[in-house]
DNA sequence: CTTAGTAATTGGAACGTTCCAATTCCGTCA
DNA sequence: TGACGGAATTGGAACGTTCCAATTACTAAG
């Protein structure tokens, strides 16, 4: 007994604590909590003690006693698109600040992976869920989540029937500012290029092309919708399938920027200048869309701001207890820049040689 | 009082699932573990009442009681710069098959926040940390972590003095094959774009710029190497000042893809051809560099298998206890595309004019 | 019919915290 | 001096799991 040593790192707890302060662990506890019930003089005892040990608070020992955690989760579709990266940043930061640390997992679209990670959060005891659902999610799939009354806020695609706040963006109301838009530069046939038709993002915003075209009385133009993955590679196929069109469009409103991009490589692929001779419009504004070149016309959607937005909505239901869910749409504005200035006419010319 | 309504969902345990199913909670516990010690039968017995009651897994039960979770954390400098992003995904894909779960978080290159979240994530008991350190780290701020005996991997940038473990790409090697190449295809001034200069990754790609062209007697051209932000406006901005010089640039070798990419916005800008009339090369690889137009020559870095990778490591780690920290260098390679294409001799007109 | 050996099951302690009710301390007032 | 009251502190139970040593059930061999 008298060689008893102690060389293993013996993980140091709230009781080491107490002993080397001389108070309770309860009283240390309290000091963790920032309670003002403990003494200005014990409190600093403590707080030495804590530096001194090396002390690492155990928050898995806490979330056990008190059934909740701090950490809230967020699970996006496609962490590749630099769209949901910044959705990601802005949560990141809001939720950061309120002393929430994020567990962030990428489903890439695929429902049975999503089905995981909701899964495993849950064990973890997430206190709430930031989703941007996967493809083809349906209301069921998020059935036992929430009744399991966690709060959960869908960004980006709503799922109807699922019973939970959404924050989606005006995806109808950004596509038709888009397309009249155009529509005043003098263009009549004007494309929509990209994304997956089964979508409810897609649908919305091709009805909002739908009708502004309608509205000006150019008709619905249905051959002119094109999809195709919702990424720059898709973005290039769209446009060359367009380009084979006999009546070829003279401008195009873009499923986001990504495919945006991909639309101007297409364009100069084929000695077009995005711009110049072809107008385009993507669907996000994403960081680089501003430094671009052409600089990218563009709905704004402000990722970021978005993320920023679902993280307080979440946080608040998070400190209300169970809220009424609120499905909030947000508007959404018509970025003016570059890469839709081309006067229709001269485009007329390219179209009809 | 008499109306005391029990409407709260009270937390199905084990010990429900015990009484549900006719075993004890240390039956229920093995089944959960997935041991073979359990007959056949029982264990679809306990199957099913863990489907019947909903019963959801106490993680942090269960890390209190085997002092370790199936969580790692990578934390990373700038998730809006898609190399990390992707470099995340990897990260994502290797840690989930394998059973874990990944908190992440997003620094944005401030030292005080990186410590703050790498402080969260120690009290959640990770039991591995992925880490892009931000500028400025020293390895006196990763030293708590360290002593504390959990598996560090540092990605990207590598700190001297740290003693962990480090994946980190060939910068000086990468560099040296870029300029090497525009050399052959008769480049003689080329500049060094982008980055921040108090890095040790900007410091290895110069230096590789400047042996490269030493070996070829071409000098050291120093007033060639201009720093920015690594981004897609910092490219724009480096470009522009190259321009201003009285000898200009016939090429350019690029920080990062980002800037390689603002680089070429910055040339049509001053309408010149990326590719055509100036040689670009970015260093990478992110995803778009293949589509883009002109597909973009780039030092491939691979961001999303360097996750992978990195996340290999940690586990193997993780697995072995504490293991003798290596630093290793993943070699990379010239990815040959369209940006670098000109002649040099065109170039050389289009500069003399 | 016993015995040994293996397969399956089990109760209780332990993990590190928080919460509650109880206790101590100390100054003030009658 | 004693009673009172607020401020500060405290011991023990509880959270839901895993681990250990111990027990029971069953099978095959003697």
């Amino acid at each position: 007994m008298n060689w008893e040593v102690i060389v293993a790192k013996e993980r140091v707890t709230v009781i080491d604590i107490a002993r080397a302060a001389g108070v309770s662990k309860s009283t240390v506890s309290l000091v963790l909590q920032g309670s003002s019930l403990v003494n200005e003089a014990t409190r600093a005892k403590v707080n030495a003690a804590i530096r001194e040990l090396g002390y690492v608070y155990n928050r898995s020992a806490a979330n056990l006693r008190q059934s909740k955690s701090k950490i809230i989760g967020i699970v996006v579709n496609d962490l590749t698109n630099s769209f949901f990266a910044e959705l990601a940043v802005g949560v990141d930061a809001v939720v950061q600040s309120a002393g929430f640390v994020q567990f962030l997992a990428n489903t890439s679209e695929k429902i049975e992976r999503q089905r995981e990670v909701i899964a495993s959060m849950r064990e973890h005891g997430v206190s709430g869920l930031i989703i941007s659902p996967a493809r083809g999610t349906e209301a069921s799939d998020l059935a036992p989540l929430v009744e399991s009354g966690i709060p959960v806020v869908l960004v980006v695609r709503d799922i109807t029937g699922a019973g939970v706040s959404s924050l989606t963006s005006d995806n109808h109301a950004g596509a038709v500012a888009a397309v009249r838009h155009l529509i005043e530069r003098g263009h009549r046939r004007i494309a929509f290029l990209g994304g997956f038709a089964d979508t409810a993002v897609f649908k919305s915003r091709v009805r909002g092309h739908r009708d502004a075209l309608l509205e000006a009385g150019l008709g619905p133009q249905n051959e002119l919708v094109i999809g195709s993955a919702p990424s720059r590679a898709g973005g290039v196929t769209a446009i060359e399938q367009a380009m084979m069109l006999k009546e070829r469009p003279t401008a195009a409103l873009c499923f986001n920027d990504a495919v945006a991009f991909g639309v101007c490589d297409g364009l100069r692929a084929r000695r077009l200048e995005p711009g110049a001779d072809f107008a385009v419009i993507g669907f996000d504004d994403v960081i680089e869309a501003k430094t671009a070149v052409p600089a990218l016309t563009t709905v704004s959607v402000d990722p970021q701001g978005m993320g920023e937005h679902a993280a307080e909505l979440l946080l608040k239901q998070i400190k209300a207890g169970r809220a009424e869910p609120e499905a909030i749409v947000s508007s959404v504005r018509l970025v003016v820049r570059q890469s839709c200035g081309a006067a229709a006419e001269r485009r007329m010319k390219e179209v009809s040689s």
